[in-house]
DNA sequence: ACAAGTACTTACCCCAAAGTATGTAAGCGT
DNA sequence: ACGCTTACATACTTTGGGGTAAGTACTTGT
C-alpha cells in the first residue's frame, strides 16, 4: 500500500514548475555541486575535456560529462568536436553562459571574504 | 570484501578540504537546494518561521529548519526567539549573510534574464 | 604486439539528502 | 476539557546524486 497524500509536498512540486522565484530558476539550472564549479573553470576560456579534468581532480570522469551535457542541454555551455583520432573536444561558454560570470565572480568573492574571516578569528 | 582504492576520488574528497578554489568553498556553504532560496527571502528582512513556510510553500518544515539550523551553524543568519507563548521566533541574516545579496542579487537577475531568452523564442 | 592517450559509456552500488507522517510543549480562548 | 496556534522534533522510507570500476574505438609510439 504506502499510499501518498494527493496534496502532498512531492506532487506540489512535480506539478508547478512554473517558478514563482528566479533564484528557484536559476538553482535549477546552475545548482549542484560541480555545475557551478565546471562553468567557474570554463569562464578563463574554452578547455578540453582532459583540461577540465585535470582542473577540477576531485570530479569523476562520470560526473563530468554527465554535468557538461545538461549544460549544453540548458544551452550554458557549447561543444565543438574536430574530427580526428585522437578525439579533440573543447567546451566553452554560450552566451548565457557568460552571463553567469557576474554570479560566478561574485561567487568567487564572497567565498574569498567569508573564508578571510574564520582564519583571523580562530 | 570490495575493497576501495586508496587513490579513490572519495578518499581525496574527504581528506583535503583545504577548498582551493573559492566557488567550491561557497558551494559548500550555500549549495543545495534550499539554502539559496531561503536566503534570498531573509533578504528583505526579518522573518518568522511561519512567514518563511508560507513564502516558500514548496519546502517542507523539516528541510526549512534542518537548513536554517545549518545556516546558523555557518554564521550565515541568526536566530532571534522571544520567550512567549505561542513562539514568536524571527531569522535575519547576519554580516557574511548580508554579503551574500550581491550573489543572490545576481543570480535572481540572471535567472529573469534566461528565462525571458526562452519565452519568446519558443 | 602491446601499452598509452583521448573522450567518452555502462553497470553496479551506496549513502546522504529529501519527503511522509506524526508527536510535543505551553499557554490562550471558549 | 478541548482545540487551536507556533515552532519545532523524530522515526521511517524513498530517491537519486555521486562514486567505483571496467570497457569501447581509434591511432600513435616503441
Amino acid at each position: 500500500m504506502t499510499q501518498i497524500k494527493e496534496s502532498s509536498t512531492r506532487n506540489f512540486n512535480k506539478g508547478l514548475s512554473i517558478t514563482a522565484c528566479p533564484v528557484t530558476y536559476a538553482i535549477n539550472k546552475i545548482g549542484g555541486h560541480w555545475k557551478p564549479i565546471i562553468l567557474y573553470h570554463l569562464m578563463s576560456g574554452p578547455k578540453r575535456y582532459s583540461e577540465l579534468k585535470r582542473a577540477i581532480p576531485a570530479v569523476t570522469e562520470k560526473m563530468l560529462i554527465q554535468h557538461l551535457k545538461q549544460l549544453q542541454d540548458d544551452n550554458l555551455v557549447i561543444r565543438k568536436a574536430e574530427n580526428v583520432v585522437p578525439p579533440f573536444v573543447t567546451y566553452y561558454l554560450s552566451e548565457a553562459g557568460e552571463d553567469l560570470t557576474v554570479v560566478l565572480n561574485a561567487m568567487a568573492d564572497w567565498g574569498l571574504r567569508d573564508s578571510k574571516r574564520y582564519m583571523k578569528s580562530a
